[in-house]
DNA sequence: CCCGAGTTTGAACGGCGGTTCAAGCCGACG
DNA sequence: CGTCGGCTTGAACCGCCGTTCAAACTCGGG
């Protein structure tokens, strides 16, 4: 059994990969399922045999590809000490191709289209707004631990500092995904680390990068 | 001639606006050309016989729904003096579902239409970047209108704080309209107001409203 | 070597929906 | 009235997937 459960693991997670890949690669709605079981190079069946339908596989598609970036966003910051460079990382990660290293396509495609789903499918809205919160969480908890060692000086609430935070990163980061000819990578990161350093209260050192 | 082309100018736009309605309601991926002439109360066939194809329909109808609306906005936004209260109004209106009077399903979900197409479709793409440029730049008009009268003393570019702007309440409309249990219409609206203060240096007068 | 349960395949099915089209409709104009 | 051109219709066509399924394959245990 944990020799047999696992394998099935390892294709539902195959497969979760490779839709992931596909979704971002394709879009949402113009991803088929034998796109995926290519990607994934098995038969277009076997996709069926995994998952009830094609919609769940994409709803759970995209959450798991949320997760991946979650979680590894997470670990990278857990081991920096200094709330500011924390936010600093954080801000790193969140433009798109900013760093050279995670090139691949964004996961702020994905994102665009857990929106255009949660607006209509309510399973894909409960999903999204725990991962919303996951996300604005491990701001707050960057920005509480800011409040507690002196580096930022507001006394606003962690929550709603997070709040503002994660939405200008969202809006700007929509402009960069969609190649706007005014809102460059660097212009988005410059755009963040100011307007955090404004709302959080701390001085931005001069020319750092 | 000035008698029959109107006639179909009628026609053609009739679709346009029955088309954005299905989108809203039903988003762009259910929204079939039967549905549209239902709405439209046509025969299916008309569709195309105005519309080459359902793809250029559904774009059309997408930019259409937003010159609307940016229309109706900017013709608002003129007939106030003060920049402030010009402010005030954008994110009046910019708040999914602020105001009880332009009650109908919000622009905001055909914008993420939009953005999920411009991913992939470069003419939507251009036709994004247009309708973007022309958000901000009406955001840059209040800030440099403000800058020149004194009443915002931040003595940033325009164009960077419109973006600013821009981005926080494109940022922040997604959550609204996305129904997060921790971010009211109400608690936007704030929001933005503090933000925007902040930004562009102006004291926010106490209990407004 | 054989059996059987879990996998995997790929061909076949079925329905949905975009598109086409031949045929009616209507109003203008002579 | 008759004809003509632009509108309008709705039925028919057709290709495209999602889904199903019977058959093959794999492999561990008896």
């Amino acid at each position: 059994m944990s020799a047999g459960t696992p394998k099935s693991k390892d294709r539902h997670q195959e497969i979760l990969d490779a839709a992931a890949r596909v979704i971002t690669e394709r879009g949402l709605a113009e991803t088929r399922i034998s796109d995926i079981a290519e990607q994934a190079g098995v038969s277009p069946g076997l996709i069926l045999y995994y998952f009830d339908s094609k919609d769940r596989l994409l709803s759970e598609a995209l959450t798991y590809a949320n997760d991946q970036f979650y979680l590894r966003m997470s670990r990278e910051i857990r081991r920096i000490d200094s709330a500011r460079e924390q936010l600093r990382r954080l801000i790193d990660l969140s433009v798109p191709g900013f760093l050279a290293e995670y090139g691949r396509l964004d996961e702020w495609a994905l994102w665009i289209e857990v929106w255009v789903r949660a607006l209509r499918d309510p399973e894909m809205g409960k999903d999204r707004e725990i991962l919303d919160q996951r996300w604005r969480g491990q701001i707050a908890d960057i920005v509480r631990g800011g409040q507690a060692s002196g580096e930022f000086t507001s006394t606003l609430a962690a929550d709603e500092l997070a709040l503002r935070i994660a939405s200008i990163v969202d809006g700007l980061a929509i402009q960069v995904i969609m190649n706007d000819s005014q809102v460059s990578a660097e212009h988005m990161h410059r755009t963040c680390m100011e307007v955090a350093a404004h709302e959080l209260g701390f001085a931005l050192e001069p020319a750092a990068g």
